[in-house]
DNA sequence: ACCTGAACACCGTTCAAGT
DNA sequence: ACCTGAACACCGTTCAAGT
């Protein structure tokens, strides 16, 4: 159904519902979910709008925008649902599993703030942070490094658990398949030159990403503040 | 001089020295670190080889190939650059500080294990980190919680000084100038809804990367082993 | 075996033209 | 003001043809 019969270029019903930023940007979302930051293209969203290219670029700038608005989207759900009036260490570890289950959920994010950092979503978290830790009696001169650290490991962990996600999308195999092809290939490594990375894999199939976050999280925060 | 005056198609002089994926890899960190990731064309590549597409698909899969080999070849250099075999301590802070730097001189690099983790290359890094953990007299029920965050901490840290690096690329100012701006943008925030980011601001001028992250890396040894 | 380069199927982005 | 879609300047990759 590309052309009419007579010629004539065939045209697409105009729109009846106007277009707008915040509408392209849910929509970008939604494909980035489905297939990650390759399937969005310019004409994806066009099609699924049903609308043209001009019409996307009178919202946004170019794809960067369309990607960045995404991003913040994102993160600023994270935070607007996190609770940060309570026990520091609680607050702390409520506001690191937000962001890391939001990267879970969205892969595409962890990627995209690694490119960008420093969106201004990501200031209000790391305002947070501060003055949690600020909270947890964190001497002043050590305070911004803490800081810094928290949010170089929270964004670490997010974007390393969603690239295992990514290719837990890709194969189209179940987590245990893949973490099963994993074992199986680090097994047949040579026992005597990685023995601690074949003891992982004992434990590699029972291994939960999350649990893993938060004890991380926890390191942090004793080695930051004493025993937690 | 695309085309010769007879018709006949222009024929580039063919190669004397064969082509390697050895040399391909090693031309493509070239161009990967004059012009980030987005500079590696399969193009550039035929240029400054001054060969044809089908002489780098004869010995390099596709792109991604290149990326992968790229990055592996930068973290081997690393691993074969740094001594385990002193103070745990110490050989932790020089691993961290080596795959740190490693990603610094190499931006792209950072973005790239982001996308691909667990290389061959990281295992050998993961294999050290755990072992030099267990040095430090870990206990067992804690070690592989503390080697993955160990891993997340560095790889975090180095994407985003590696963003910032990149960004600084990019803007075709110094690195003054940048933080400057970073700065200013900082300081025209709501002081009271953003204390800590502008307390921040006064940093930021003197900030180094490296230190920040050294004390990251001792945080983290404070919180897996006690007082280091 | 190794290499060449035209050709193909995509991209993001622009812009004259429509309403 | 908002939208359309042909056109442009790129990509990565393939493959018949050369040596």
């Amino acid at each position: 159904m590309a052309k009419n019969p007579a010629g004539r270029p065939a045209r697409a019903p105009r729109r009846t519902s106007g277009l707008s930023r915040d509408l392209i940007i849910r929509t970008a979302i939604g494909i980035l979910d489905e297939g990650g930051e390759s399937a969005l293209t310019i004409r994806a969203l066009t099609i699924r709008l049903s609308t043209g290219y001009g019409a996307l670029y009178h919202h946004v700038a170019d794809r960067n925008d369309l990607l960045t608005g995404a991003t913040d989207e994102i993160i600023t759900g994270v935070l607007s649902g996190t609770a940060t009036d309570t026990d520091p260490r609680a607050a702390l570890r409520a506001l690191a599993l937000g962001l890391f289950d939001a990267v879970e959920a969205h892969p595409w994010v962890g990627r995209e703030l690694s490119r960008e950092p420093w969106r201004p979503a990501l200031l209000d978290f790391y305002e947070a942070v501060g003055r949690l830790l600020d909270a947890l009696a964190v001497p002043e001169d050590a305070l911004f490094d803490a800081a810094g650290t928290f949010m170089s490991f929270v964004l670490g962990a997010g974007a390393q658990s969603a690239a295992n996600a990514s290719h837990l999308a890709a194969a189209t195999t179940d987590r245990d398949t893949f973490l099963g092809a994993t074992a199986g290939r680090w097994s047949g490594l040579d026992p005597s030159k990685y023995p601690f990375v074949r003891a992982t894999v004992t434990r590699l199939r029972a291994h939960d990403d999350r649990e893993q976050f938060l004890a991380g999280v926890d390191i942090f925060l004793r080695g930051v503040a004493g025993d937690a």
